[in-house]
DNA sequence: TAGATTGTTAATCGATTAACAATC
DNA sequence: TAGATTGTTAATCGATTAACAATC
């Protein structure tokens, strides 16, 4: 067991925010930034983006910032996309699909190595050179070839059971499409990305700010 | 100006899960249950769930606890999903045809009106009835068709000047999906799902998990 | 060296939880 | 009425911001 102090969520979810504006900042060529122009940039107080980076170590220098390429690096390595992801995808709908592409298209870092679902009319169907296979399969396909993460984009009344058919082959993290909370054990990481509750908070935040004029 | 108290965004980003749940619970004639109740089955404290609820009103009643149905619709009302909403998608490629069925199929509430891309190849395809129009008709068509909702599910790159002209278009709320912080006037409200930030998020927590093991 | 800027501790702010009087 | 459970105030907890000594 690793000796890392629990960081707290909120910081974790920044994580991914630092790192892309690193990026672009790497892109535009920029080598150094301070945590006062870096707070400008990103909406962040500058005490927090130091306190923030200090959960995992010093490094900035005093008297000159955070270098650039290597702070983007470092994020990188803490978030851990500094290694390859097999990826399986059940519920190869429009949802299923998009995501499928946006997964290969990526970049580096994730593959997709198969989709499955329940509808006959989908199954054998090609997405992206990946041909759909059937949910039934799902046990056997990875017994003979884990997977690190499993995306569920099933409808609601599937998604536990995708869930559940994921874990016990094995994979280590899923990622959630469907509006439903899933039931796993503590050492699978779930991420949820819950569309409607998203549109949802939209909705209120338009009434709002037509409320105020 | 309604003179209603600014109410905290962390109980706005709550309020969509507790309809769902209420609306599973109508679906299983539930109709009643107190804040013990729900607690236990949402995994909020009894105290936050009263709590949230009272920013709005007192819904619930002494000795007896909150009428589902009843909760159910308030909620509804609070977030505004009691009206429809015309909404106009930009980026037609795969995340973007998602979207468009996700929404046509989501029952009422939403009315997709439109679709646009950049790209000649995707404009005058259909998707799921509608046919792709070109970018550059964006301006005018929501001059003659005023929307509430713009999509943008383009690449980074086109993400600002899509919101620009739906901004400038009129729309009241834009549910974006490009890997990008778009700068919008205050009256106008931004709803951001960073697939990328989220699958990030996932990958640190996969790699805590194991590394804890 | 002097100036800039970090790392880190202390102060503040806001959100969550606990407690309990009000009341159905 | 007695019991249950809310609405709401007070206490606690955690996260953000401010301040500043350390140091490059």
């Amino acid at each position: 067991m690793k000796n890392r102090a629990r960081v707290s969520n909120a910081v974790i979810k920044r994580l991914p925010k630092y790192r892309r504006y690193l990026e672009d900042l790497k892109e535009k060529g920029v080598d150094r930034i301070s945590s006062g122009e870096f707070s400008k940039l990103i909406g962040y107080t500058a005490s927090q983006i130091r306190q923030d980076l200090n959960n995992f170590g010093g490094f900035g220098q005093q008297g000159y910032g955070y270098n650039v390429e290597s702070l983007h690096r470092q994020i990188g390595i803490i978030l851990g996309i500094d290694r390859d992801y097999g990826i399986v995808i059940v519920g190869s709908g429009n949802l299923g699909q998009a995501i499928a592409n946006y997964m290969r298209n990526y970049g580096a870092g994730f593959s997709v190595l198969a989709m499955f679902d329940v509808k006959p009319e989908l199954v054998g169907r090609r997405v992206s050179g990946l041909v759909i296979s059937d949910f039934g399969e799902l046990g056997a396909y990875l017994a003979k070839n884990p997977a690190d993460i499993g995306v569920i984009t099933t409808g609601t009344e599937s998604a536990q059971s995708a869930a559940d058919e994921l874990v016990a082959g094995g994979v280590n993290g899923l990622w959630n499409f469907a509006p439903a909370d899933l039931l796993v054990p503590g050492r699978v990481a779930l991420e949820n990305v819950h569309l409607s509750d998203s549109l949802h908070s939209l909705i209120y935040y338009i009434n709002r700010s037509l409320d105020s004029k």
